[in-house]
DNA sequence: ACAGAAAATTACCGATCGGTACATATTTTT
DNA sequence: AAAAATATGTACCGATCGGTAATTTTCTGT
């Protein structure tokens, strides 16, 4: 196994990133906080922001890996799953760390849509919007790119509210949200 | 009327700071774009984090009382207001210059939420909910409270995927989304 | 045991960070 | 006109920024 080192880096480079926002967040701090040598680091990534984007290639998997499997561990049928999603973030707003959805914090501090990490994370954000549609189909419903985009915009407006006013209460509104959607849609 | 050199210098650090972020734009980028001597910003803010401050009131102000004001040249009655937000919003995604809300970029940046930043950009989030629930109840809708909350759901979410698509079209999705909510809570 | 790769150490680079000292103009108020 | 704010330019502070050079130590595969 070669990878070790260098996604051990990635792995808390993430967490610190996570914690402390990307350009508050010096290379010197992360060798301070891995135990990397700084040499070691720019062997692996030639920039800071090859950095980031391997962090951010990281976070993308494990988020829609977790958030996937969640949503099919609450529930049995599509749109039960739909709405189980909304569960799923209720669990995580609650985690004693939360501190928001990192691709829409890069996306806050890398600002030009033309940039690399910016366009990281909308490719991000297009993955879900394709899961979440293919799942409405599943469910049999009307327009189901429509109803895909408008529980993803719950989503992402509960995990921007669950983060600026520290409360998971906005996982059981979008949750409740979407259930009328649904409802109104046909979606048994 | 004392203020206007001041009250210049907060609205050019504005313009600067939605383009170009927080941590990434320097106290000399500031003195370069405004003008302003470096020695005059001091005089009026101790700090980068008090001159902030001032540019978030700022746009605190501004933006409210453009997003009220346009609500009701919009529509007449409440419930009308409260869809014709989204049409508001569609707006403000179509201007040349839109990068996202200035508090989610924030708090984005300041993430702990403690800081005196990140609580001021929840201050913003908390008037708007007051709003809100204040027009629903006028609408005569079931549960105002948690009707505004749902449709502040749907205006963040429209807000950071109209951002990360660059595209304008969550303020259609997101007025569907409303129009569905509204309907199905019994708001004519 | 030995070679070669990988990691660490240390020291350094120019640029920029937020912030200040100081002395000089330019206004504004009395 | 005198006095008091207010604005200015310039030069500077220590700290940190992202990134590199050269050397030595540690690990790994055979």
């Amino acid at each position: 196994m070669r990878p070790s080192k260098r996604d051990e880096l990635v792995r808390k480079a993430l967490a610190v990133f996570y914690r402390n926002g990307f350009n508050a967040t010096g290379m010197d701090m992360l060798v301070a906080e891995t135990g990397i040598s700084k040499t070691s680091m720019y062997k692996h990534f030639r920039t800071k922001e090859e950095l980031i984007l391997a962090v951010l290639r990281l976070r993308d998997e494990e988020f829609r890996n977790w958030l996937y499997r969640r949503m099919e561990e609450l529930a049995d049928d599509p749109s039960g799953q739909l709405l189980a999603m909304f569960d799923a973030l209720g669990e995580w707003f609650g985690e004693p760390g939360y501190r928001g959805c990192m691709f829409i914090k890069a996306s806050s501090e890398f600002l030009d849509s033309g940039h690399a990490i910016h366009i990281q994370s909308a490719e991000h954000k297009r993955l879900l919007v394709q899961h979440v549609t293919a799942l409405a189909e599943k469910a049999g419903l009307a327009q189901p790119d429509l109803m895909a985009r408008q529980l993803l915009l719950l989503k992402e407006g509960a995990i921007v509210v669950a983060h600026l006013g520290h409360t998971d209460k906005p996982a059981a509104d979008a949750k409740a949200a979407a259930a009328a959607l649904l409802e109104a849609s046909g979606g048994a």
